[in-house]
DNA sequence: TCATCATGTTGTCTAGGACAAAAGATTGAC
DNA sequence: GTCAATCTTTTGTCCTAGACAACATGATGA
């Protein structure tokens, strides 16, 4: 058996940081550079190796600068005292008050049983209905789970773990929904680089509620191929989900960029969690807050159309 | 109205070509140094700038680099004889005699019938059984899907549309089977940047059937955290998908690294189109070539561990 | 026929320097 | 005091060009 300071003698080269915590080899170099941190030993050939305790202190920034903070402000905190800082920025948002059920789900979670969080989710389904079950639960759950996730009470595979079983759960509710190939028919994906794909489902689960036709692309479709499948599927609507961490300019570029390659006629929706949307409107893109807001978004683009 | 030529003024940079390609900033730069390509113009201030053309010459030279070719035998030649190539390819390993439904599905893809698509994939499955729909089936769809793709024969966006559709199906499948708690406890993953989910339902879905009882991390776990869950679920197996767009160093490098991880009383499995995994053997990592071999591979352990 | 060795080939890493875009701070007008 | 416009700082991404290890290929000899 190794101690844990030996097994912890795990090293990281440029690259991997860069896939485990998503800054780019430029950034990492040019933090090293003007910061004085990270800083990585070197190997043989005098390439940059990484310490798993700077690698966990880089995703944990990661994650604060995805909440809108900046580098240069926290950068010489120590781990633990950015692991306090995430933990009081969530306080201000109604954090305490999680409702019991959720507490209990969370628990299934960190106690890897997946079969039991399986069933218990599609018993939430069952008892909430679907867009109860939206709201109530879902919603609040995705933030609760990151929320810990950024305090380390939970680990990277049991994110993983809760999401893939929620992704079932949807999926398999969103396979219920009788579809009668009515308008509006929506077309759902997500830009390139935005991979969060439970935005997506939820987001098609409750267009599918309100008796839209949903087409969904899955995740990460380039502009260009967003404009083409918008006109072979003659949508009305297109749809788009942007997780907190895709970077707002991209979002503002993204969504400018397709309002004026899609045609007039087809509405251009934007939601998810991300903080650019309320930021700056946009010209002809409708910013759905929350999933609550997707059926009058629905409604009202019925209204609009003359649509019995 | 623009001319198509005015349409096409669609210029990228640097970056952008790295999200659409999979081809890193560093190799683009460096191909450009000693091969003469790609040749980018510059903007205002000196930076290259890539046009349609050469992003999708870049795409087809990043597919048949996936397919075992080398970059400076092939860079040279037009995008016209690359495409020839890429036809070329598939003929050697049974091509032309693609079964008659498979076409028939492509075309429902083509043609954009979502609803058909769904339904058709949902009764082959009860036709010919869950196991022969994925190794007569999924297997030479995605295949031909991906052929198709690199044809220019197919969109994006189209291809998009199969991998969702059939990750339904499959997901909608893979529920229907029940499960036992019997071993042995497989834990199924991807390594951080394989993005290739269908390749791990295909696993997950085959697993089952054999009587495995399956947990599934969805894609991109870090290496650490497969250690930690493999741990925490006490699994028997560590089941990994590798699609052919994964670097074949990384497999090598992650198995290995993997394997020294992780207790030798669990096994390490090792599947999907990569062609990495035949060219060197891992101590201690098992190779499994195609759906096919899973039911072997399973028995195998059963017989090994003496489980009735 | 097969193993060993030399030669290409190829991706990734290195170093600072540069600059635009966004965020934050300051100023001035009403 | 409030709001808009301008200045300053911060920050990520791009630039050049050199180096080298890992792998594939071809040549050599047993």
């Amino acid at each position: 058996m190794m101690t844990p300071t030996e097994s912890q003698q795990v090293l990281y080269s440029i690259g991997a940081v860069e896939r485990d915590t998503g800054l780019t080899k430029d950034t990492l170099r040019v933090w090293e550079r003007r910061y004085g941190f990270p800083t990585p030993l070197r190997d043989l050939h005098g390439e940059r190796v990484y310490s798993h305790e700077q690698v966990e202190k880089l995703r944990t920034l990661k994650r604060l600068l995805d909440r809108g903070h900046r580098p240069g402000r926290i950068i010489d905190r120590s781990l633990a005292e950015l692991v306090e800082l995430a933990d009081a920025a969530p306080a201000q948002a109604a954090a305490g008050e999680l409702a019991e059920p959720l507490h209990a789900l969370i628990a299934l979670v960190r106690q890897h049983r997946v079969a039991e969080l399986r069933q218990e989710l599609g018993q939430a389904v069952m008892r909430q209905g679907l867009a109860g079950f939206l709201t109530d639960t879902v919603g609040p759950l995705n933030r609760a789970i990151g929320d810990a996730w950024m305090r380390g009470q939970l680990e990277i595979f049991e994110e993983h773990l809760y999401t893939e079983t929620m992704q079932s759960t949807l999926r398999g509710a969103i396979a219920s929904i009788p579809q009668h190939g009515r308008p509006p028919r929506v077309l759902l994906t997500t830009f390139p680089n935005e991979q969060h794909h439970l935005g997506l489902l939820m987001a098609e689960a409750m267009c599918a509620l309100e008796g839209a036709t949903c087409v969904s692309l899955g995740t990460q479709t380039p502009i260009f191929d967003i404009v083409m499948a918008a006109d072979s599927h003659r949508a009305d609507i297109v749809a788009l989900s942007f997780s907190a961490a895709y970077p707002a300019v991209q979002v503002a570029d993204g969504l400018e960029e397709l309002r004026t390659k899609v045609p007039a006629r087809v509405a251009i929706w934007a939601g998810g969690t991300n903080a650019g949307l309320q930021r700056r409107a946009i010209e002809g893109v409708r910013v759905i807050g929350g999933l609550a807001a997707v059926g009058p978004a629905i409604a009202d683009w019925q209204a609009a159309t003359g649509v019995a």
